[in-house]
DNA sequence: AGCGTTATGCTCACAATGAGCATAGTTATT
DNA sequence: AATAACTATGCTCATTGTGAGCATAACGCT
């Protein structure tokens, strides 16, 4: 309303010179489904979608060199912030989120703001964008972005370790790690190699550690095995050894960084109810936490964990399609938001290499 | 260097309209003194003195209802994103921090964007703030900014334990907030705002919970305890009960935004170390600690946890001005980092009410 | 009835945590 | 010189939390 009248200098678009910035919001809409935990994509960025006066001739004229690194890409989605019709924006990517996908999330929280993306234009404005995730029911899609549930894991499969440690991590990570630690020119480049590998993937002694996925990403794309498609930014080749699936621009940094805050708050607030219907099962909601947490965790010591912290209650209706002994279904304590204001449901870590023999 | 050849259509400032945005950057930078933890400001917002072309008039021409809000008021540092020069926000940062106040940071990290500020001028831009966190010993500033170390519970005195639950609560918090649910409209309401309450400020059986920075302040602002000075934004009128020294605009929100952050990273990144010199005693750590906890920690045990995490090493070294028997000197131990990556320094609560007969 | 499958109750060892007792070296005071 | 005051440091103990596994219950299917 009045704002503008106390900064009258900040009328122009630009502080310094002619070149402002232009802010988008990125949204991370997280589902899942069974076993897989999903986001939500579109396939083609919308941040170009969205703009289709020049998008085509962009496109076409994008000489890259690379793989047509933009091309029919799949993104998560993007909305502009509308300066003046949005008052928040929280509230800005609620609208187009819901106008673009018909999604109406629940829990969205904000995720972190990413402004270097090589994205300074000689001619252009500064990019930047602020990525929010959001915790949605899998529901129904469609919309402009022709969105799509995408497997979260296809992105970043090293990091799903319910069935042991993935494949991938041996046959190329760990070769390829090792080949970058030895390539190193000096010394001390040496010991840092190593020891960042070592931190992010848990070689030697260390233990993996399954919070630090954006530590294991940009170690990664350093390395050369995942490729970003931000023009000017550069890794080291790849060596055709890409591994996952790729996305426009430096939509996958932002997927690795909202796995990552997923995973973290996962063990401090009850999040994971925000991805279950109103009833469910105790093995539902197993299955949730371990599609996030990309771990396998104890059964008997997870019940213990929740029913203790008085996470759920009782509805006294019971789920016969189990497959076994029908389950008692449960509903989420809301009041524990009070009780106990700092609870999670991932404490321990269960067995990971090892089928659990009563699991 | 070459993005903005992929979004021709984005080198506009505006996305819809005519309206852009502008974006700052704000740090909260952290030292501590003996026992006090102290926050950078600057006695004018630097988003107006650095452009006095028109600050003046600007100032002058606030007729506002109010309390000058703006006018001589101090707040945490600003600078803006040079949008061609700053190769990240990071950096950015970094440059007019040094720039300004002479202080090269360690630590950083992104805190928050700040967006909805009822800044939404008719004629102006939209105005943007990320806003970080630095760490810092405390050292000798200048600049063109005129910094002040200033204490950080004066903006937040009922945040500060360590002496006991702060008297300003039960003088004029508690009764306000009273007042405040007493006066709810509906029972729903009413039953809301008792919870948030009960949630923010550990009423009845729920306990203090030391993180919650952000509720508490929340709450206070919409209750009337704390008066901010955006404008456009409003809270229910302060009744002349002001708790806490204001600061400009929003900042003291992002104030409390940056204590609750820190306050969680205590627990499981070992950020206390940022603020040591090189050597330390383990009362200076316990002290820095208990400083930004705003709580008092049992001696023994706070021993105990740092040295069996093996947090610190001996240096073989000993502090005699102790008052006391002379202490040793310990260095932080920076392999942790590998070690065990998830490892804090505040696991436990110690007596608050009362003075620990050992400590 | 027997098997496979999932649900659920319970035990046990061990680690982590909160609290306090006791002793060791200093400086300041009498 | 004795002692009071103060901080440092070592150690114990009860309680709780965590990781792991045994045992039994209740269904569908063949």
């Amino acid at each position: 309303m009045t704002g503008g009248r106390f900064y009258p200098e900040m009328a122009t678009s630009g502080i310094r010179g002619d070149v402002g910035v232009t802010v988008g919001l990125n949204a991370i809409v997280v589902a899942v489904t069974g076993n897989v935990p999903r986001i939500l994509t579109v396939r083609r960025p919308l941040e170009i979608a969205d703009h289709p006066s020049e998008s085509e001739e962009s496109e076409a004229a994008s000489e890259r060199s690379g793989d047509g690194a933009l091309a029919g890409r799949e993104g998560v989605p993007f909305g502009p912030l509308d300066p003046v019709a949005d008052r928040t924006l929280e509230l800005g990517l609620r609208r187009w989120l819901a106008e673009q996908t018909g999604i109406q999330v629940g829990y969205l929280e904000q995720l972190y703001t990413f402004g270097d993306r090589g994205r300074v234009a000689p001619v252009g404005n500064r990019f930047l964008s602020v990525a929010y995730l959001a915790l949605t029911r899998e529901v129904e899609v469609s919309g402009s972005g022709a969105p799509v549930w995408a497997p979260w894991y296809s992105y970043l499969p090293w990091e799903d370790w319910r069935d042991g440690p993935p494949e991938i991590l041996g046959k190329h990570i760990f070769p390829a790690l090792q080949d970058w630690i030895a390539s190193a020119s000096t010394e001390r480049s040496f010991a840092q190699r190593h020891e960042r590998a070592q931190i992010a993937f848990g070689l030697g002694d260390t233990p993996w550690n399954r919070n630090r996925v954006l530590d294991r990403y940009e170690l990664l794309f350093e390395v050369g095995l995942v490729a970003e498609a931000v023009p000017g930014t550069s890794s080291a080749p790849t060596n055709g050894v890409a591994i996952g699936r790729p996305m426009a621009l430096d939509h996958r940094r932002i997927v690795a960084t909202a796995l990552e805050r997923l995973r973290g708050k996962l063990s401090y607030r009850p999040v994971a109810f925000e991805l279950l219907p109103e009833t469910f099962t105790l093995l539902r909601l197993q299955q949730v936490v371990e599609a996030l947490s990309g771990e396998r965790l104890h059964k008997q010591n997870f019940r213990r964990l929740v029913e203790q912290n008085r996470l759920v209650e009782r509805t006294g209706d019971i789920e016969s399609r189990t497959g076994g002994r029908p389950a008692e279904l449960f509903r989420f304590r809301r009041e524990v938001l009070r009780e106990r204001p700092a609870i999670g449901v991932v404490i321990h870590r269960g067995r990971l290499a090892t089928e659990p023999h009563n699991g």
